[in-house]
RNA sequence: GCGGCUAUAGUUCAGCGGCAGAACGCCUGACUGUGGCUCAGGAUGUCGUGGGUUCGAUCCCCACUAGCCGCCCCA
């Protein structure tokens, strides 16, 4: 029997590597605690409406991407299923009285009309699989069921007619009505999809609680999976954590303020310094409002009417379909091609260009060196203005260990009021891999070693050895504990492992109440009274 | 979604159309209340899954699945 494994693109993460994780999300919460950003643990599935309308329609992410079902109760359409085969045993008796133009696929449609759900049974053109299909669905319920279940060549073909409720009748030249249900049978139906992203469900819980309505900048931050149905690669997962943080808040609270989005990023870079990331580089850009990035992409459109034929095929083609993408395009002979391109720069309104200005003066003042990169502009709808990736070599392919930038127009874009932020995302998986790489160069730290192992010598002192170590413990000490089945030379091996030093309680130590401890890395051995055991335990190994 | 490479012991990897291998790790003993070092011995396994070719396939062929690298896109 194969055995089940994890999906494709998922993984677990094990000790001792959940180790560094904990170090990297520990220190990230220490960082946002000191530039005020309080935690915000959003769901992590929501309405499929919310990443379309934020993230994007068009973009990849929305298109082909997320992971999307639909929420309704579906076991209310076998029960529709039995129904209608229960009431129709009489009438399809036979095949041939069943079917005035010969009973074809039977299929399923179900559809709100005014509040209430209509589901149609129905068949198409005949041929001798549907009438196989229907004999069974006649003198068998559950067959039905199966057919309808497991055959893609009948549960795939749609052919939707509006009908009258509770009357067979004509549909349309495929398909012949054969029953139509009225009534409230699906509760809800509600199409959700796992976030790929969370800025969206930041915002949404923003509006939501009505944040704003406090007059005050909302500086929030998340660490948790996202979910995007993409290959897998290296650093790259269909599970993937993220580590980010938003500001977002009313006008009035200085949410549009370019001291913002210079905070965001020396905030990042103090960050990144403070996980011991050695070689960032910050790239930045502004793709400005709305409106500037709208005009630029037409520009761009235009000028690419004459280029885009000497360039490589998927140039030729993002010409078309999104030409900011061409700007991404890393195959050499297209460079020259590309730095002849108009600039966004160049298509920013003033506003825009006074806002940048005011980042790239604060970060000069901070000292925070960053490069500008005109064609940087991101990939999700929602970017306005500053935009910025801070990358690492040594990744690949995947080199971006982050990337934000600030979204006015989101906030209104789904629904809410005027609140503008800026934010970004951290890719935590990739986080990894760049320290990981890093310390095996440097050499990693060896794992921590428990403080003790107490060793019960005979499973009759198991208990005692049970209430030693939860003393112990309670004492602020770690401490695994051994098997009294063990011999002792097995209890030493396993102890010298995973611990600093053994605690051995054998019957002499259990009477007299003075312990044996020998400490693995002098490899002295002495006898300590249970009053001192806890201090003498906590000393470093060696003293 | 596309292209290339890969899949053998717990791990890292050799290997060959004819008995399944190494190192490390693991277990046992030398040593019945003393680890490391050493020595002796032992078990490693559906050779990714399913087909095909062959007297015979872990090896050759095909498909599938998964991983890695690149593309697309993105963190």
């Amino acid at each position: 029997m194969a055995t089940v494994k994890a999906v494709r693109g998922t993984r677990d993460l094990l000790p001792p590597e959940t180790e560094l994780w904990n170090r990297i999300e520990a220190t990230a919460r220490q960082v946002f605690a000191r530039y005020n950003f309080g935690e915000i643990r959003t769901p992590i599935f929501e309405d499929t409406g919310l990443f379309a309308r934020s993230v994007g329609e068009e973009t990849d992410i929305v298109e082909k991407e997320m992971y999307t079902w639909d929420d309704g109760e579906r076991f209310e359409k076998s029960l529709l299923i039995s129904r209608w085969s229960l009431a129709n045993r009489e009438r399809f008796g036979t095949v041939e009285d069943n079917s005035p133009s010969g009973a074809g696929p039977i299929d399923l449609e179900c559809e709100d009309l005014d509040g209430n759900f209509e589901l149609v049974l129905f068949g198409a053109k005949p041929s001798k699989r549907s009438v196989d299909v229907l004999a069974s669905a006649v003198s068998d319920k559950r067959a039905l069921l199966t057919q309808l279940q497991s055959d893609k060549e009948v549960t795939g073909r749609h052919v939707f007619a509006s009908p009258v409720p509770g009357v067979p009748e004509e549909t349309t030249p495929e398909g012949v009505l054969l029953e139509a249900f009225h009534g409230n049978f699906f509760k809800s139906s509600q199409s959700l999809t796992l976030r790929p992203e969370n800025t969206a469900g930041v915002v949404r819980a923003y509006i939501e609680h009505g944040l704003g309505e406090s007059g005050q900048l909302q500086k929030l931050y998340y660490i948790g999976p996202q979910f995007r149905r993409e290959r897998p690669q290296k650093g790259r997962y269909r599970q993937f954590w993220q580590i980010g943080a938003e500001v977002i808040g009313p006008p009035s609270a200085g949410s549009e303020s370019a001291l913002r989005d210079a905070e965001v990023l020396e905030m990042l870079a103090t960050l990144l310094d403070e996980l011991g990331i050695g070689g960032w580089a910050l790239e930045l850009n502004s793709v400005g409002s709305a409106a500037d990035r709208a005009g630029y992409n037409d520009v761009l459109r235009a000028a690419l009417v004459d280029v885009a034929p000497k360039m490589c095929g998927d140039c030729q083609r993002r010409a078309v379909t999104n030409p900011l993408r061409v700007l991404d395009c890393k195959v050499p002979e297209d460079q020259p091609i590309i730095d002849g391109l108009p600039k966004i720069g160049d298509s920013l309104g003033d506003d825009s260009k006074q806002h940048f200005a005011q980042v790239t003066a604060a970060l000069d003042a901070a000292g925070v060196p960053y490069t500008l990169n005109q064609r940087l502009v991101r990939g999700l709808d929602y970017y306005t203005r500053t935009t910025f990736e801070f990358t690492h070599g040594g990744l690949g392919a995947q080199n971006a260990l982050l990337g934000g930038g600030r979204y006015d127009g989101l906030s209104e874009a789904i629904g809410g009021p005027k609140a503008p932020g800026i934010g970004f995302a951290m890719g935590l998986d990739r986080l990894v891999l760049t320290l990981q790489a890093q310390e095996a160069v440097v050499g990693a730290a060896p794992a921590a070693k428990a403080d003790a192992y107490v060793a019960p010598i005979g499973e009759s002192l198991n208990a005692a050895a049970l209430i030693l170590a939860r003393d112990l413990r309670r004492a602020g000490l770690s401490v695994e504990l051994g098997d009294g089945s063990f011999r002792l030379k097995k209890s030493f091996e396993a102890a010298d492992k995973i611990a600093r030093r053994i605690v051995i309680l054998g019957e002499d130590e259990h009477q007299s109440g003075i312990l044996t401890v020998k400490d693995f890395t002098t490899g002295t051995q002495t006898k300590v009274p249970r009053a001192e055991l806890a201090a003498h335990l906590a000393r470093p190994a060696g003293e």
